[in-house]
RNA sequence: CGGGGCAUAGCGCAGUCUGGUAGCGCGCCUGCUUUGGGAGCAGGAUGUCGGGGGUUCGAAUCCCUCUGCCCCGACCA
């Protein structure tokens, strides 16, 4: 590509409302451009990136023995309702209507749409597995879209969903993605990690997240020291404490606490520990249609954190979960939350594990402006029910018991699930087995966020002047950068002649072709769109015989001899790929 | 949706408190000179000061209202 004929578009200064740096970098490096709140146009070298993921992600997915097919964005609605997730799907569903005030969607994924296909087509055993994929627009109307095209409402998704009879063939194909998804992450050239997940929304069995490390990732991810476990925080088990429970040394007391409500407010004022402390969170418990649901206790360590996704899913507690009201909580518990405790509490008290190995615990005493010191369990209040209720933090056990745990910063990259029959029973896909019986298939489905692989690609490649892009991705392998031009036919034929040479070999090159342009300028928009290679071709060097080389990544250039340049070039470029 | 902040030229900002008819840097256009790390000089173009309403002789500035955007918490590729 010739720059003379190209949008390069960078820009000097940091736009004001990008806050992570890949957001920054590609908008000075005039990759995209923002259109609205979520909504993003990308310009030609964004694109020339997101073509290059998305060819890797097409190659690895064929080689694995899926079928690209092309779904439309705008979906039915009725489709929805046969699933379900016409109603369990929140906001971030954006519903249309037709002009003959039809029900629609813009499609967040395509479950629905492939298992109605895969109903229609697939009848006989005999057919199945089945792989299918589609490189397509997603639309999901997230409640706050933020860092660029990292978590925009508008993006490119890579998903595929796959069709069984059993469990057994289910697995295999779900080994098979998780092996081609190492292999995508690998050649893009990312530092990730495959994780243990949660099937969210999506809903499903065993599932996990390729999680690409970096500091600004919303997620958090446990790490075993020892062994090979990673799974994501809202995951992790949280195992019980070794050892016996200490035992009691001190008598129950009640103290006065004015004003104190919180934690670090009580410890600071008793002069304890949180950890030697108890909170008590109230939710609201499982109940039927229109009754009133009852209050449900939650008792936690007052270092430790509540994880949601482990309460919910409990027996006997609200899905989603929800907090109990404050007004609710002072008419039917006699205090504010501030002052909550398990000693006599009149509801459903569930203990964190952690939490029931205390001894001489500090805790609310229901009663506002009072605490409980040196409680212990069974002694001042029976352990009811004991549940793995916490987040996990740094330094707890792993939970398949081999070393300590540490936590990192992740980017969720991809997501398999293996979904059972969730949609396929739902939506009556079955098939034909071998002694001519109807069997509802088996489901997986495995996604990559195309868009947001660029983003994370660059919030783990990057330093001051610009990019690094990993060579798979980049959206330019070479830059030929010539010194006055305009001056020097030997500079322009020297750069021509190689642009068009390299070119022939299939090499991306990005040809500074602007006569006048200035070297400074030049090489700071290569480095800014962090080209891998570049050439500084002056007459300096050309009556020397040699041509100045240098990689993105090199702290030094390096000079060539003209002969030979081209030819290393070939190698350095072609020869890591 | 709750809390905090912002909205002035393509981008980054000043001007707002204390009302007097809009400016700086970068970028852009023209010319000359320059050219081995974001050039210099001279000239030039570009604004419904986010929208609407009000107060006032007069509003970027004060008041009301709406909208958009960013950041922090509940959703996910």
């Amino acid at each position: 590509m010739r720059v003379s004929r190209y949008l390069v578009a960078t820009q000097k200064e940091t736009p004001n409302d990008a806050k992570v740096i890949s957001h920054q970098l590609m908008l000075r490096a005039g990759m995209i451009r923002r259109l609205a709140s979520g909504l993003y146009t990308w310009l030609p070298t964004g694109l020339r990136v997101l073509r290059k993921v998305e060819r890797i992600v097409r190659e690895e997915m064929d080689r694995a023995g899926a079928l690209e097919v092309l779904m439309p964005v705008v979906q039915p609605a009725e489709l929805w309702e046969e699933s379900g997730r016409w109603q369990e799907y929140g906001p971030e569903l954006l519903r249309l209507q037709d002009r003959h005030h039809n029900p629609f969607c813009l499609g967040p994924t395509h479950e629905e749409v492939i298992t109605d296909l895969i109903r229609n087509e697939i009848s006989s055993y005999k057919q199945l597995p089945v792989n299918f994929y589609q490189i397509q627009t997603k639309f999901r109307d997230e409640i706050r879209p933020r860092f660029g095209v990292m978590r925009a409402r508008e993006f490119t998704m890579k998903d595929a969903y796959s069709f069984h009879l059993g469990g057994d063939s289910l697995q295999e194909t779900y080994d098979a993605m998780h092996q081609a998804y190492c292999r995508i992450f690998d050649r893009i050239g990312l530092d990730y990690r495959p994780v243990l997940a949660d099937t969210g929304s999506i809903g499903g069995s065993r599932s996990h997240e390729f999680q690409v490390l970096a500091a600004s990732g919303e997620d958090d991810i446990a790490f075993s020291s020892e062994s090979r476990y990673a799974a994501n925080v809202e995951l992790a088990e949280a195992l019980a404490p070794q050892g016996e429970r200490p035992q009691a040394s001190r008598d129950m007391q009640e103290v006065h606490t004015p004003g104190q409500k919180t934690i670090a407010a009580v410890s600071e004022f008793l002069h304890a520990d949180p950890a030697q402390s108890v909170k008590t969170l109230i939710v609201l418990g499982e109940t039927e249609e229109g009754q009133t649901p009852p209050l449900v206790a939650l008792v936690l360590r007052g270092d430790h954190e509540l994880n949601e996704l482990k309460a919910e899913k409990l027996a006997g507690i609200a899905s989603p979960l929800q907090f109990a009201e404050e007004e609710r909580i002072a008419a039917e518990l006699g205090c504010g939350i501030g002052s909550l405790g398990p000693v006599e509490l009149q509801i459903e008290t569930i203990v964190d594990r952690s939490a029931a190995h205390l001894g001489d615990f500090i805790c609310g005493a229901n009663r506002d402006d009072y605490h409980l010191t040196g409680v212990n369990w069974d002694r001042d209040v029976k352990l009811q029910r004991v549940e793995d209720l916490r987040n996990v933090v740094a330094g707890d056990t792993s939970p398949d018991g081999s070393g300590t745990l540490e936590i990192k910063r992740g980017i969720e990259v991809g997501h398999i699930f293996q979904l059972g029959e969730k949609y396929s029973r739902a939506m009556n896909a079955t098939v034909l087995d071998e002694n001519g019986k109807e069997q509802v298939m088996t489901m997986g489905c495995y996604g990559i966020g195309i868009s947001r692989i660029v983003a994370a690609a660059i919030e783990q490649n990057h330093d001051d002047s610009g990019i690094l892009w990993p060579q798979a991705i980049a959206p330019f392998q070479l830059a030929i950068v010539p010194i006055n031009m305009h001056k020097s036919d030997l500079v322009r034929e020297k750069c021509e002649h190689l642009y068009q040479s390299l070119r022939d070999r299939g090499i991306d090159v990005l040809f500074m072709d602007e006569p006048r342009a200035r070297l400074g300028a030049m090489l700071a928009d290569e480095e800014l769109l962090g080209i891998p290679h570049r050439i500084v071709v002056g007459d300096r060097g050309l009556e020397k015989g040699v041509v100045e080389y240098k990689g993105r990544r090199d702290a030094e250039s390096q000079d060539f001899a003209e002969s030979q340049l081209e030819q290393i070039l070939v190698e350095k470029i072609l020869g890591d790929q």
